[in-house]
DNA sequence: AAAGAGCATTGATCTAAATCAATGCTTTTA
DNA sequence: TAAAAGCATTGATTTAGATCAATGCTCTTT
């Protein structure tokens, strides 16, 4: 049931067995149903959730109600509103399953705790975060400086098996085009 | 000289005098003059910058030749390019001086010991970096769900400073503006 | 099996911002 | 102090992508 979890866990900070047996006795499992949200925007998000199994997505819903997705989560991935969860204020973004999902969740007091007892665990949210900054970063570079075309290819380049699982229209969303651009930019390609 | 660098670190994780003491050792201080460049794309990032004094900004160029600034620091913040230090790649990314500035640096080796030694130091770099993280985020939803009007009001309410000590083009393409679509957005702002 | 929702595609039109171009500052540099 | 570089502004034109609208297809749901 953690198998991922402790394999993405053990891939950034080597543990024992002993320590990933603590670490299990913070964490909890949640199974998640397809369009089922983990959190609507307006309450606290109480947890990081892994994604042990399925997709999830975040996005926010903006005046007109267009979503506007922000980030999406296959296997093996993070997905929070880490604001909200740091904060406590509540959440801009909404997240919801894309499929049906087997979650490992980690809620704040569970995350505080470890942090100040099990340098370990500092280390791999360190790394964590650090390695979102650098996709972040890395997305930001290239909405500013490349075209829809550009964007694309290294979007199915870098994320394959999202474009594979992912309705066109979202990953629209994601890349701030609309279905009917992201259409007409495949189109463009594929004649190529 | 090390003021405001002990200052920010302080005000995340609250040190003694002797592990100010500590620290300082692995510091060196540099002087660095308006338009020299701290780090030059295709060059290593050797080092992480703390801003004492001035300003620096981080920027790409395009094959057009057009420049691309994705950070500014002022007094008090950091700049890098964070993946090049990390991973030891070419920098992507140019860094300059705005104006005549003062620097606190930390050297890569300088900063590994430190994680290793210090846990206090990895919960600072932990918290810096979660800080960029959702600084970053917040950014790039502006970006997708606002109008260039509604983004230039956003950025002079939350960096009055840079506003007032950067030429207005640098901001242009901060923001993913041509300098006279921003010259525009303004005009349209003040006569209303 | 029928009805409906969700989705991708295509066409026509519109619009925000880019591009091209020129002018008059102000600040550097020689 | 003269020349040049850097900068902000304004005008005219172009363009990438958005918007509006319609169609057919494929899943769900009943």
């Amino acid at each position: 049931m953690y198998t991922l979890f402790f394999q993405h866990l053990n891939s950034k900070v080597q543990l024992t067995e002993e320590e990933q047996a603590h670490i299990k006795t913070y964490l909890t499992l949640k199974k998640i149903r397809k369009k089922q949200y983990l959190l609507q925007e307006g309450d606290v998000c109480k947890v990081i959730a892994f994604v042990e199994k399925g997709a999830l997505r975040a996005y926010s819903v903006d005046d007109n109600s267009n979503e506007h997705i922000i980030q999406f989560a296959l296997e093996g991935w993070t997905i929070s509103d880490l604001y909200s969860f740091l904060t406590g204020d509540p959440a801009t973004y909404n997240i919801d399953a894309l499929e049906d999902s087997e979650l490992v969740l980690i809620s704040k007091s569970a995350h505080e705790e470890l942090l100040q007892t099990m340098p370990k665990y500092e280390t791999f949210t360190r790394l964590n975060i650090t390695g979102a900054y650098l996709a972040m970063q890395r997305r930001l570079t290239s909405i500013k400086s490349s075209t829809a075309e550009e964007r694309y290819q290294d979007f199915i380049a870098l994320y394959p098996h999202i474009a594979q699982r992912v309705p066109q229209h979202m990953i629209a969303s994601y890349m701030g085009l609309t279905p009917e651009t992201l259409s007409r930019v495949r189109k463009r390609i594929s004649s190529k």
